[in-house]
RNA sequence: GGGCCGCUAGCUCAGCUGGUAGAGCAGCAGACUCUUAAUCUGCGGGUCGCAGGUUCGAAUCCUGCGCGGCUCACCA
């Protein structure tokens, strides 16, 4: 015999244990065994019952779960399962059980395991609900050990890349994607009581656009086609409105073929919504009145701590156009504003930022506002009127031209939210493609490759008065569950992939 | 891509200025009928991320690579 690593031994210990269970019950992944209730009712029933009231009963219930604990004590021993809905303990007697079944439960059963019991409930000596088991079985044997019951998992690429082991062993973990499904919930709730129609657009594009980024190609084979992951669903859900979808959203994936970091997924959750017959004012207020409906839900307060900041949730929210915040921000001079000198020369010498000297006045101001204004931005901020070299997608200000109905929001010095009253003059948003298109030439990989025609034909028949917004979910997600990493949110995150023989 | 940090038993971690590795949990054998990190006795378990180099000798020092974390850059 060759030395067997400890995994490897352990593995062996317990396919030994379910030889020994196929010979006495056959095969040993029964799917016969049906649960009458689950732990959370048991507690919720019978917690605040006394020892008598639980005895008098008498009453037998049957629950399956995955054992987390074993406490032998000779003729008698306590172990703990764990299903869906919480925690119970169980109390297994040779006397009940009898021999030949208690010496099963010592000899095979192992933390890991399904196991499905039936029995009465009682409470032990320090008032613990406790099952006393009568009848049990093993579902599954697992064949692998769990972590350590002390300290757990906390391997970070252990429990990104093993997610299962992860939330079987991380009661917290499993918190926080149930309340991430809570929130979407919630979000799909408030859209659909404003008669909202939620839809599902392509996920891949001849053409990508309504965002900026990179995109992931692909190919489809029988129509020898590239395609691009969607950056963005933005032009499909605009499409909508102009077809009569006068309120419809849609919540699912993007991809982008960017930098990994704790805020970027490559792919990752957004919502998109758009209002016809709505300014991008109007979803300033919408906004308030989710996060509102959002925070009142989940969190009971207006007020969170996030990483040990307080923020203030409580609306209205900061409302300042982008130039004032530049000024007050970034110690912009109001006269200065729109000089370029001045502006290239405070990015020069006070960023990284390298300039190409072909920057427009709009373009410096939003990189001054990243550079400077941003990171300060930590209680909600509605930033408006981005310049409108930089959104190619939104309405121009009536009065100033130079800037678009635009806001975007500001939280923790993150952008939560992008949203604006949409262009839809086609003659403009051809100019602004074609500018794209320019750029493109220059070298910009994160503009598309062509004009979306077909998009301008749908502006040709008229798209309705209407304001979009969007709000990345994920981010929103680490906000309300106070999470550093956009990776703690998202169940599985892109993770460079190991090479099999490492498997073990 | 740059910088910093990490990688030692299945898990959580020790291991000093170089002398060929240790604990707890988990596992195995045994004792134990109210524990809840049960306890007690005994035992087994390692490619020290990988590959080179320096050295009489490397988990330890050096170089390269891999994977991960943070961060900067990038990402409106």
């Amino acid at each position: 015999m060759t030395k067997q690593t400890p995994l490897t031994e352990q593995i062996l210990q317990r396919k030994k244990k379910l030889e020994v269970l196929q010979e006495k019950c056959g095969y040993p992944y029964p799917n016969d065994f049906k649960p009458d209730t689950s732990i959370a009712e048991v507690r919720n029933q019978f917690e605040e019952k006394d020892s008598e009231e639980l005895e008098k009963s008498g009453k037998k219930f049957r629950v399956a779960g995955r054992v987390m604990a074993i406490r032998i004590f000779g003729k008698a021993a306590f172990t703990v399962i764990k299903d869906a809905t919480g925690k119970i303990q169980l109390f297994f007697q040779k006397s009940t059980l009898g021999d030949e079944k208690y010496t099963e439960f010592k000899k095979l059963l192992d933390i890991g395991d399904i196991i499905g019991v039936e029995g009465t409930l009682f409470k032990t000596r320090t008032g613990e609900l406790t099952i006393n088991v009568e009848i049990f079985r093993i579902l599954v044997k697992a064949l692998r050990p769990l972590p350590e019951k002390w300290h757990g998992l906390s391997d970070v690429e252990v429990r990104y890349r093993q997610r299962y082991v992860d939330l079987i062993v991380n009661d917290k973990v499993k918190e926080i994607f149930l309340t991430r499904n809570r929130i979407i919930k919630l979000i799909r709730n408030f859209l659909d009581e404003r008669g909202f129609v939620e839809v599902e657009t392509p996920m891949m594009h001849p053409i990508p656009g309504g965002a900026r980024a990179r995109p992931f190609i692909t190919h489809h084979n029988a129509l020898d086609m590239d395609l691009y992951l969607r950056i963005a669903p933005e032009l499909y859900l605009k499409r909508l409105v102009v077809g009569g979808f006068e309120r419809v959203y849609e919540l699912n994936r993007n991809f982008r073929n960017e930098g990994i970091s704790t805020q970027h997924n490559p792919e990752f959750t957004m919502i998109e919504f758009y209002q016809a017959y709505a300014t991008f004012e109007d979803l300033m207020d919408l906004t308030e009145e989710m996060f509102t409906y959002l925070l009142k839900e989940i969190k009971g307060t207006t007020k969170i701590t996030y990483q040990g900041s307080e923020i203030d949730l409580t609306p209205p929210w900061e409302r300042i156009t982008l130039r004032e915040a530049i000024v007050k921000y970034a110690q912009i001079p109001q006269e200065k504003i729109s000089e370029k000198e001045y502006l290239v020369s405070k990015i020069s010498k006070e960023t990284d930022v390298k300039l190409s000297g072909e920057e427009s006045i709009g373009e410096l101001q939003t990189i001054i506002f990243e550079e400077f204004v941003e990171e300060k931005l930590i209680n909600p901020t509605f930033v408006t009127h981005f310049p409108v070299e930089v959104s190619p997608l939104a309405r121009r200000n009536q009065k100033d031209p130079t800037v678009t109905d635009r806001f975007e929001l500001y939280i923790y010095g993150r952008e939560i939210a992008n949203a604006f009253s949409e262009l839809n003059d086609p003659a403009d948003q051809l100019e602004r493609f074609k500018k794209q298109l320019e750029d493109r030439e220059r070298g910009d990989e994160e503009v598309p490759p062509e004009i979306d025609y077909d998009y301008i034909r749908a502006l040709e028949y008229g798209l309705p008065p209407t304001a979009g917004e969007g709000i990345g979910i994920d981010r929103l997600v680490m906000l309300l569950t106070d999470q550093p990493s956009i990776r703690e949110v998202i169940l599985f995150p892109l993770l460079r992939r190991k090479k099999e023989e490492e498997w073990s």
